[in-house]
DNA sequence: GCAAAAGTGTTTCATGTACACCCATGT
DNA sequence: ACATGGGTGTACATGAAACACTTTTGC
């Protein structure tokens, strides 16, 4: 056996969104013909190939940048899927048109990114292409993106209970009650709403901005921000702290 | 800019081990030649090229195996590292000859793997070129090597503190203060003797083996084993536990 | 004034932490 | 008998969880 020679590197971004009730994943709408000369369609992560003389972040940020117009995003390396099969037949051949290559394998580098959904980001993934799925509905996907999506959906889980990414999913002004509603959408359990706010509150990183909610036919809510230089300036400083472990 | 073409793909492991003291990683001697034609020895990770039709994990137990002959070891993935420079200049043409390949760039994929320390290993890495070294201890490394092991050390912190995993370091009958001293070492801190032991048998994975140390100038210690299966079984049922948390 | 969501405190229980002495063995 | 590390229990502090009612707004 020798060293493989031709081969491709790609990057996946799975790019997860809330809409304030539920998990939201951005994937791409992809044509293809497959070997009975049929026309298929479904869906994929958005990714790319890696370029000569790029970093797999800044190609992950490439990718990010072509569906949402920003760079300002999360993102964190994943995992990487390299069965040598994971690309193979009709859409080997559909990935080699497509990039205009002509590779034999695939090992693809799976980044996972945080957003925080708007409605400038709904239209700008419609003109390339791109819906934002609910995530509890996305059934088949294209080649094993399906296992990649169920691995970064391990990982929010698990980073949610444990550093505090939530903030990256919302708007910079949030109310309490949408931050409990993000946690209990995404690790699908019912909080004490009491317990929360002592929680969060207690955490020493979210201010109260004074601003409420307008045109509410309810008490309006209090808006907070968090206080992400604090909190990276502890962090820092090696105080780490408990954030949330709701980890049972 | 087109896709990169002319790449390598490497699988670096950083395989810890633990002596009874302190923790040691094992490194493999590299003998290159500069541009000035001057002999320099340096140490690296033990790594591989992947191969055609190889998994990037296949490829880390096949290098595990070539440094360990064992391939019953705790082996998991840590990061990509793809700076293009990352390997270049003197190292890009020692690593073209050393493999007999010729690429321009080099990715590499970190594993990251725990050992149960022994003589048979440590001769057993001699024969092969390579040492176990105190972590401590370790200066320059060869390419960016010392950055992945720096983050390998983050990880194995990290992991401690959250999963069992220290008794992949510990032979199967260890006793509570080996253990003990295990968290000590790696984690840097003391902890008191007397909460540590209701901690990890208070878990009920920890089962008495009934033997005792012998020929020992003072009470013999009670030796125990780790119940990986139950533990397992009740992963799986997501009775997700909080095995140890000393985190701060 | 009523519907709808915001906001607020106390008690109980489990877990973490601090702390000092006796025990079993080899020499 | 003494040196060496093994092994044990209790009291206190902290944090999580359970639980129900009042407040503010738009209509």
């Amino acid at each position: 056996m020798s060293p493989q020679t031709n081969h491709s590197l790609s990057v996946d971004c799975v790019i997860f969104g809330f809409d304030g009730h539920s998990l939201k994943v951005l994937l791409v709408e992809r044509e293809f013909v497959d070997g009975r000369g049929e026309k298929i369609v479904d869906y994929k992560l958005p990714g790319n190939l890696i370029f000569e003389n790029e970093d797999l972040r800044t190609s992950a940020y490439r990718t990010l940048a072509e569906y949402t117009s920003t760079r300002d995003i999360y993102l964190r390396q994943l995992h990487v899927f390299s069965r040598p099969d994971r690309v193979s037949g009709d859409e080997l051949r559909w990935l080699n048109e497509y990039y205009r290559v002509n590779t034999t394998r695939v090992v693809t580098v799976a980044y996972y990114s945080l957003v925080k959904l708007d409605s400038r980001l709904i239209a700008c993934a419609a003109d390339k292409g791109a819906r934002w799925f609910d995530v509890e509905s996305v059934n088949r996907l294209a080649m094993d993106h399906k296992t990649i999506l169920a691995q970064a959906l391990e990982m929010l889980n698990r980073q949610l209970m444990t550093e505090p990414i939530a903030f990256e999913l919302l708007s910079s002004r949030f109310t309490l009650r949408q931050l409990q509603m993000l946690y209990e959408a995404i690790l699908g359990i019912e909080i004490d709403n009491r317990n929360f706010r002592k929680k969060v509150l207690s955490s020493g990183y979210i201010r109260e901005t004074g601003e409420k909610e307008k045109n509410v036919s309810h008490k309006p809510a209090a808006y907070y921000t968090f206080d992400k230089q604090k909190y990276q300036k502890d962090v820092r400083q090696k105080f780490r702290l408990n954030f949330i472990n709701w980890q049972l």
